[in-house]
DNA sequence: TTAGATGCAAAGGGTTTGCAACGTC
DNA sequence: GACGTTGCAAACCCTTTGCATCTAA
């Protein structure tokens, strides 16, 4: 754990950038949950190691970290942005009706977008897929499925 | 075409919507742009076919439409949301640095989501793929690249 | 006829930003 | 000491919503 806190310090100041106690804390409280916590609620998750710690640090925080290519941002429907610290991909797929996000354990295709990089010379340095629909809660519940 | 359009009505009216001119002005406006328009855009597209429409009824009839699973929405950092009409799904590739969004004509691997869908009982209606990183011209022009 | 849809404009709220004070290097 | 970062709070602005009116069915 303590290996990868340096490793995220040198990234920071490799690029210019300053190992704060604020950044290194939301990190890690990023990192060591496994929901998709929303900026505030890593606001409340950090606010007792940093009582005086602000909203706006946090969300100045995660927007580097997403330019770093450390998280997946997530943008919702109507509901505030979730932040996806897990290191290791993955899928997920979210309910339309409830707006529920579940994760999706399925492997993945490891040489997707290669063969746009390659012919473009895009640098890819992350990806997002997310799946949409009906889960099965909503489905057996409403009345008038939206369902193609 | 009006055999497309047929199909939408259908679609609207099976499920208890109505077919008004304001969602097929709106909806063919979005399939026959090969951009992927904001809302405002849109409304400005359609504002010449009918010029008292609101910008509120844009955003109703292109949430209804998500719901219904004819468009994509794309949820960029901070500018406005995007939506893409095209009924051919694509993936798409964002640049973190400048911010535009290329399109990825690329094979879709066509059993993605099947497993989880007979797993969970998931409906998947659609999905989002996006590759996020850096565009060509931005890696060249750039002092302090933050690749990874 | 009547329930769903629109236009208008105001409200909403997640996110961004300016600036002085602070902390890292 | 210099300059990147934070805290605070106000501003932003995209998006949603309430309500009277309209209209598709």
């Amino acid at each position: 754990m303590s290996i990868k806190e340096d490793e995220f310090i040198n990234a920071l100041r490799k690029r210019g950038y300053r190992a704060t106690r604020q950044r290194l804390t939301i990190l890690k409280a990023l990192r060591g949950s496994s929901t998709h916590p929303t900026a505030e609620e890593l606001y409340n998750m950090v606010k007792p190691q940093i009582p005086n710690i602000s909203l706006g640090t946090v969300y100045r925080s995660l927007e580097l970290f997403e330019r770093l290519g450390l998280l997946q941002k997530l943008s919702l429907g109507k509901s505030p942005c979730r932040y996806n610290g897990n290191p290791k991909m993955h899928y997920h797929a979210i309910c339309l009706s409830c707006g529920r996000v579940f994760d999706v354990d399925e492997p993945v295709p490891n040489d997707l977008g290669r063969r746009f990089s390659e012919k473009t010379g895009f640098k890819i340095t992350g990806y997002k897929l997310e799946f949409y629909g009906y889960c099965k809660e909503c489905l057996s519940k409403s009345r008038k499925p939206e369902v193609r």
